[in-house]
DNA sequence: TGTACATCAGTGAACGCGCGTTCACTGATGTAC
DNA sequence: TGTACATCAGTGAACGCGCGTTCACTGATGTAC
């Protein structure tokens, strides 16, 4: 009742930001939009103001997933940069933390939608399968190896053995504290060899 | 109404079979008594009879989950045997395979609830975790290395490896088939070279 | 700078719907004699 | 083998509930003059 367009954006953003971290949590079915709207701070009817439907959210809450993404990689590649280390290997290591396995609302979105993605709607899919490739090619650049066709080729399987341990050791972290932390350390030690090993 | 023991049992045992297929393809939630009665052939209210809760029949169909990969995997190493082949080798063929990417409901249900499990139930949980480290040591005892230890982490690493590429692969199979056949190609060439370099 | 008015984000109640769950009832199955 | 009766899987309607969505309304914001 009575807000400005600046605030009014804002509320927008907080309800894709809440979205975003909630669907990856609890998955897309288990949220609703009361609930969003709640935490933007205002009542559900305003939702249709920002939205056309609960899957546009769905849709922007990828994008916006994507997005934060990036940045998350480009930020750690910097960070590497600045400290004149290994920008693959601080990633992997990264990657396969016991600080990323326990913050999936702030981790890669890669691994906390990648079971989910296939249910959701074309546009979603299509945004989570444009991040999966850029995240690829800017792996592949870091790779070294003779030719661009043997970086990528590099970049994917080393991506998805990240993606595979992680998802692994999350799947039964709470169910087997042990065998996550197994899954999690070998699959680490593997990637960071597979690094080593090509450089 | 009036209907034998041997069918209530055969009605139950139809209630998980199609639970499982569904919950798999289209996730636990979006998936309704009503529909899971009628594909056992009777109607929603007699479902209480065999069931206390829809999360009783989660954790059942978790077990049943467990149970038919657990013979998935016997039945291929079997048929590796009669074949004189590599079960190892065979197995992982077939798990980044495009067969088994397109047919989620009757594949590996480790990869299919991987990033469903940590939602469920702690019951269905538990029988993920426990499929997950039976899964491994099976694959462990195919491993050549020097010592256990050695064996035990190769089949955790390549594991996770089949898991990771299948489940991206998964992600993007329809909005970039081109995307997800790289990633299965490349993973299940990596695995492959890594079982055959360790020969 | 001040006034008049249109805009439109947010309100709050209501909608139809399908969900998981309950329940009184039915009637063939299976048991006791 | 035949009869009487208890069991209990399945019926079908109902329950409260929360969902996504709609809508008439409000009132501060922001614009036009």
């Amino acid at each position: 009742m009575g807000v400005s367009k600046r605030q009014a954006i804002e509320n927008k953003e907080a309800i894709v930001t809440a979205a975003e971290k909630l669907f990856r949590e609890r998955g897309v079915a288990d949220v609703g939009l009361s609930e969003l709207t709640k935490a933007a701070g205002f009542t559900q009817g305003g939702f249709y103001n920002h939205f056309k439907s609960k899957d546009a959210l769905v849709a922007a809450a990828m994008d916006k997933a994507m997005e934060d993404g990036a940045n998350l990689l480009l930020a750690g590649f910097d960070a590497a940069h600045a400290k004149a280390a290994d920008p693959m290997r601080q990633y992997a290591e990264w990657y396969l933390s016991t600080e990323h396995l326990a913050n999936i609302e702030s981790g890669c979105p890669l691994t906390a939608y990648a079971g989910d993605v296939r249910r959701l709607g074309p546009e979603a899919r299509q945004s989570y399968a444009h991040g999966l490739s850029w995240n690829i090619d800017q792996l592949a650049a870091l790779m070294d190896g003779e030719s661009p066709q043997e970086k990528r080729k590099k970049a994917v399987t080393l991506f998805s053995q990240m993606v595979g341990s992680l998802v692994l050791s999350r799947a039964v972290a709470e169910a087997a504290p042990a065998l996550a932390e197994e899954v999690l350390d070998d699959g680490r030690r593997q990637v960071l060899q597979a690094i080593a090993g090509a450089a």
